[in-house]
DNA sequence: AAATATTTGTAATTTTACTACATTTGTAGT
DNA sequence: ACTACAAATGTAGTAAAATTACAAATATTT
């Protein structure tokens, strides 16, 4: 595993002087690697044997160990981590960190996601006579982009923020239709209702949410996304990312299914747009 | 540039012992980056200071140097990188794939953001009267969850998907009154029309857009963001990724210029929210 | 074959990491 | 509030590792 992942992860377990260590380590593992123990106990003012120890406690045989690990961290491309924002960062501080907490999210997402269901979702999705996309809060802009995305593909697809709506609708739904939730938490009581009469309307209800909530008991077929979260600030950041990316995914599965003379469809809609445009100077 | 594959190129210039040595590590990375420089002296049957020397013919500093590179090669990570995706691509490849190129756009996307300029915007916003966001097509989900995530500041935020709605809301703009305008080409007609508009109106606007297009010349201030956008399949992806992130960084930055008692208050709002949902079985 | 240049090794020096032990800090019980 | 114990951190000494300077050996050139 990565080396600077586990560091963030354990950090909870760290005594007060490791901690030090570890965010000095975290917020520069490049120079990190290219110092010495007492350089590093230095800028993280402990003493050596305290690096030391710190090492050990990450399983590795000692300083010189723990940087070859450290290095391999880095080169694996990942060097992201969900580093948290605190209050005395400046604008580049939390710039980066959030990039790098998205990043972090973005893979851990990845690994969670079953490929399977992937395919199968977008089995249901080319079948789908219509597809609806449901979602309340940060989610309803998901569902405002994923309806974007679908829309061009010349398929009966609907999104609705109001709740009686959505209800309505899906009232109305019939064998044949999907309808996607979106949740990140899958607690929402009123989405979970809605879910419900879809269900028992015989739509294949799917849910982009997280396994085992109330909503993805609601489904037919449930896509989980584990996210780790950063509650720090009390809004939903890297859930929202990961859940667009997984539409990306679904809409590319989409077009692919479709094959290359649908492709040029998706062109010809692109170039529809251009009109409303400014032209560019360079050809493109 | 992998050491590995230098250690090979280079065979050719390497003198007789250190040849041996290159040998000895080729056989066995993972060995060599466990030993001292003794034992790998040993193994190889020369001197210590002959394998010193090996690592510096390789631009390193020295053998702990040499070590640190070897690990990375070992480390064998494929960064991010935009990979695009093909016609044959299955499920697996095409996910991977997406949630790869993605990271790889946000990396660069970081990289690229104007870090004072996200400080001089949030400054602006913490001291605007009122908050607009405006956006067609992709871009108008973007703006639609900005509005979700200003909205829970308690400060005046408005969005309008109807571009009529965003004429006469800019045609009122006064002074002290902050627009915030999204667009990846930055050369949507429209929407220039309407910034111009808001311009002429005294408010300040602000443009999240590429350097240099007709929007960012109607802006007072430009956040630019270069992406490397995914044309193959002709649906706007990774900008509104890196679009949202700046967003949550300059939510962010809001949040953290307002101060501690601030942030009290959005635990509050999403307090509020617990109610409308089904209660989790672990306490949190 | 002698002279020079290049490579390689030996031994001393310096740097680095580690261990054992002492001190401090924190915690629980009287 | 004090004592006793436990955990944590640091100091100083020791061991190990890497590097340097220099000497010996091996090639190379004339």
């Amino acid at each position: 595993m990565n080396i600077l992942e586990k560091i963030s992860l354990d950090m909870a377990e760290f005594s007060k002087s490791e901690k030090k260590v570890a965010e000095v380590i975290l917020a520069n593992p490049q120079v990190a690697i290219h110092s010495s123990i007492a350089a590093l106990a230095k800028m993280s003012n402990v003493s050596e044997p305290t690096v030391n120890r710190f090492c050990r406690r990450l399983d590795t045989k000692g300083y010189p160990d723990f940087k070859l690990h450290l290095a391999q961290s880095l080169a694996n491309g990942t060097p992201y981590v969900n580093r948290h924002v605190d209050e005395f960062d400046g604008p580049s501080e939390y710039t980066n960190k959030i990039f790098e907490s998205t990043m972090a999210a973005l893979e851990v997402a990845r690994q969670s996601v079953d490929i399977a269901m992937v395919n199968r979702v977008v089995d249901l999705l080319t079948q789908a006579k219509k597809i609806s996309f449901f979602g309340l809060g940060a989610s309803a802009s998901v569902c405002h982009d994923a309806v974007n995305k679908f829309f061009r593909f010349n398929v009966p697809v609907v999104h609705f923020d109001d709740i009686l709506m959505q209800r309505m609708s899906c009232m109305n739904s019939r064998e044949g239709e999907v309808v996607i939730f979106i949740s990140h938490t899958g607690r929402t009581k009123s989405l979970v209702d809605v879910a419900n009469i879809a269900r028992e309307n015989d739509a294949t209800v799917i849910g982009i949410t997280t396994e085992g909530s109330p909503l993805s008991k609601a489904c037919n077929y449930v896509l989980s996304l584990s996210v780790p979260e950063d509650t720090d600030l009390y809004m939903p950041m890297a859930s929202r990312i990961a859940q667009l990316t997984l539409i990306d995914v679904l809409a590319t599965g989409f077009t692919l299914r479709r094959g290359n003379k649908f492709r040029e469809n998706l062109k010809r809609v692109k170039d529809t747009l251009r009109n409303s445009r400014f032209n560019r100077q360079e050809n493109n």
